[in-house]
RNA sequence: GCGCCCGUAGCUCAGCUGGAUAGAGCAGCGGACUUCUAAUCCGCAGGCCACAGGUUCGAAUCCUGUCGGGCGUACCA
């Protein structure tokens, strides 16, 4: 990781030697990982660039910038121009050595870089509202929040994992009456569920437990908070047992209802002195007395919105404006917000509205919404149809059960956000016998075996890796793991950068493919040779730390034996 | 209609934020177990990166348009 920036540094410096004020200030040099191995290990394509800068032939300016450098840089044992411009460089084996050396010592870790620095971060994903069980599009989401939340904490950001839930909305009534119109059926009675209301057949297992535990007496009539409570309380048991399947607790739910009382009035308030070109950014409605209208149009947006009914209650934007106002006065320096393709458009204006409350640097800087697109579920040949409503989804329950591993399904979850899914439920068996997960989990119990093995023929990791000769390790096939393994952290910490979870699985399949291949051609544990054996059994374990700590970061288990 | 996202091997997906011959897994074909776990390894085959233009030394990646698919366009969350 520090020899990337060291090089940046270097050679940097050597373009500001050559071409001085003739490049501009912002102009960055960068040196990355080759994707092939001929062409070195790490690579500078800048002279391409500076070409059209300076007006000069890129192979010249990058011998020129090779020429520059007279001292011999760290951890380098060869540079090279090639192609139409670009600089090679070679890492020395000693390098390599020390790298995978730490990585067997320290694990990944001790790699990674301290993007966070103690800093505060705050993740909320799933924030599903409590009215059923979670669903497989709950369970993109969870694995997704969940992934990245451990990805910032592993480059040192204090990470808060948050559920924010609605429980004062239309929504909550409607759960409440299907939930009366079932208890009231329990004895005979006759049940109309509501328009929108829900039909799930757990609505129909709390009246009945409903019944069991306060008796028959009550009516929607005189007791609806009661229906409301219950079925509240109920959701976000089942909830939190959904997600204590996939391993994730909150450090806090937060529920709408928690928000200081006068929380969402003062942020209406708020708003309502703000003037934009005369005119002020919430107005009352021509027809209906107590409608209040924000002028989202007024702040980019493509049309106003209505923010309290007549009724006098609130529509749901406006409480997630005064929810996200509460997150940044809680003294976050990221709040990451995980959403549903569904919520683009709302998230868009609470965003809005919060720039025009807090100012646009404080909302561009802290905080971050990343939308994920649906999951399409797939059962023989045809696409599903789901809705809460109506009690027809599959869900996360059900699709960890047809899966069979908790572990294949968070992998099967782990693609880009921005992408849509199918997801084949037919498949999801079979290719839950199949899939890449064992791969990777299969190199971590084999070197486990291997350790064991090597401990019954005496032979240990090296004590100190520097004082490792790194002559045990010049072999074509080590060389070949040590790259790989050098390009871990780098990667990692551009994944958790880029908040792509999805990264690490491809890390891990590089690594997986390194090592078995490794294994293959070369023996480790060697009775004749203890030294060498022992040398190998530090890139061993290397692979295996590093493998166990990408794989804690995604919640799948590191089995020593399968 | 408008806005956002997607379209890469038969299937499921990568492609490091413009680079050097487009990558995995599964499925298909052919090889490798007296040796630390064959849930492995090696090889073959498979692609006009949806289509058409543009930007430049260079495009799967950026821009425009077209065609497909998803989501939104609620006084539901």
């Amino acid at each position: 990781m520090r020899i990337r920036t060291e090089l940046e540094r270097i050679l940097s410096a050597a373009v500001d030697d050559i071409w001085g004020d003739l490049v501009p200030e912002d102009f960055q040099v960068t040196v990355s990982g080759s994707d092939n191995l001929e062409f070195g290990d790490l690579s500078c394509q800048s002279p391409l660039k500076l070409a059209r800068i300076v007006h000069d032939n890129p192979r010249k300016i990058a011998s020129m910038i090779v020429d520059s450098i007279k001292k011999k840089l760290p951890g380098i044992s060869g540079i090279s121009v090639d192609g139409p411009g670009f600089i090679n460089f070679t890492l020395s084996l000693p390098y390599l050595v020390s790298v995978s050396g730490m990585l067997a010592s320290g694990g990944l870790k001790s790699l990674l870089p301290d993007i966070g620095n103690g800093r505060k971060a705050l993740v909320e994903y799933v924030s599903s509202n409590p009215t059923g069980p979670l669903t497989v599009g709950h369970c993109r989401q969870a694995v997704l929040g969940e992934s990245i939340s451990s990805l910032l904490e592993a480059t040192g950001w204090e990470v808060s994992r948050e559920y924010y839930f609605n429980d004062t909305g239309r929504q909550m009534t409607l759960l409440g009456m299907s939930l009366a119109a079932r208890y009231k059926a329990v004895d005979g009675g006759s049940a109309e569920i509501p328009d929108g209301g829900y039909h799930g057949d757990y609505i129909t297992e709390w009246a009945h437990e409903l019944r069991d535990e306060q008796g028959s007496g009550l009516s929607w009539e005189n007791s609806s908070t009661e229906f409301i409570t219950f079925a509240r309380e109920r959701a976000i048991g089942i909830i939190k047992s959904d997600l204590s399947l996939l391993n994730i607790e909150f450090d806090r739910y937060f529920a709408e209802s928690e928000l200081i009382p006068d929380a969402v009035r003062s942020t209406i308030d708020k708003l309502s002195s703000i003037e934009i070109d005369g005119k002020s950014l919430v107005y009352p409605d021509n027809d209906e007395a107590g409608k209040l209208w924000l002028r989202f149009t007024s702040l980019g947006r493509p049309s106003d919105r209505v923010i309290v009914r007549d009724s006098g209650m609130y529509t749901y934007r406006m409480p997630d404006i005064a929810y996200h106002i509460d997150k940044f006065s809680r003294g976050y320096d990221l709040m990451i917000d995980v959403f549903g393709a569904d919520h683009l458009d709302t998230s868009k204006d609470v965003t809005a509205a919060l720039e025009i409350l807090l100012g646009s640097l404080a909302v561009s800087d802290r905080l971050r919404i990343i939308i994920h697109q649906f999951v399409t579920l797939v059962r023989e040949g045809r696409k599903i149809k789901m809705s809460t409503r109506a009690g027809k989804f599959v869900t996360l329950r059900e699709l960890i059960r047809d899966v069979g591993s908790v572990d294949v399904t968070k992998y099967l979850f782990l693609t880009r956000a921005e992408a849509h899914m199918d997801f084949d439920l037919d498949l999801a068996r079979k290719e839950s016998n199949e899939n890449p997960v064992y791969y990777v989990q299969y190199a971590h119990a084999r070197i486990s075996g291997i350790m064991r093995t090597a401990k019954d023929a005496g032979i240990s990791l090296p004590e100190e890796h520097a004082a490792l000769s790194a002559d045990l390790l010049d072999g074509e096939h080590e060389r070949e793991l040590m790259r790989l393994l050098e390009l871990i952290p780098s990667r990692t910490a551009a994944a958790a950068e880029a908040c792509e979870p999805h990264r690490l699985t491809e890390i891990l399949a590089d690594l997986a493919t390194g090592f078995h291949r490794f294994y293959q051609y070369k023996r480790i544990v060697d009775t004749e040779n203890p030294d060498a054996s022992s040398a190998r059994l530090m890139l061993c374990e290397a692979c295996r730390r590093s493998i166990s700590d990408l794989l804690e970061i995604l919640g799948i288990d590191a089995p020593e034996r399968m």
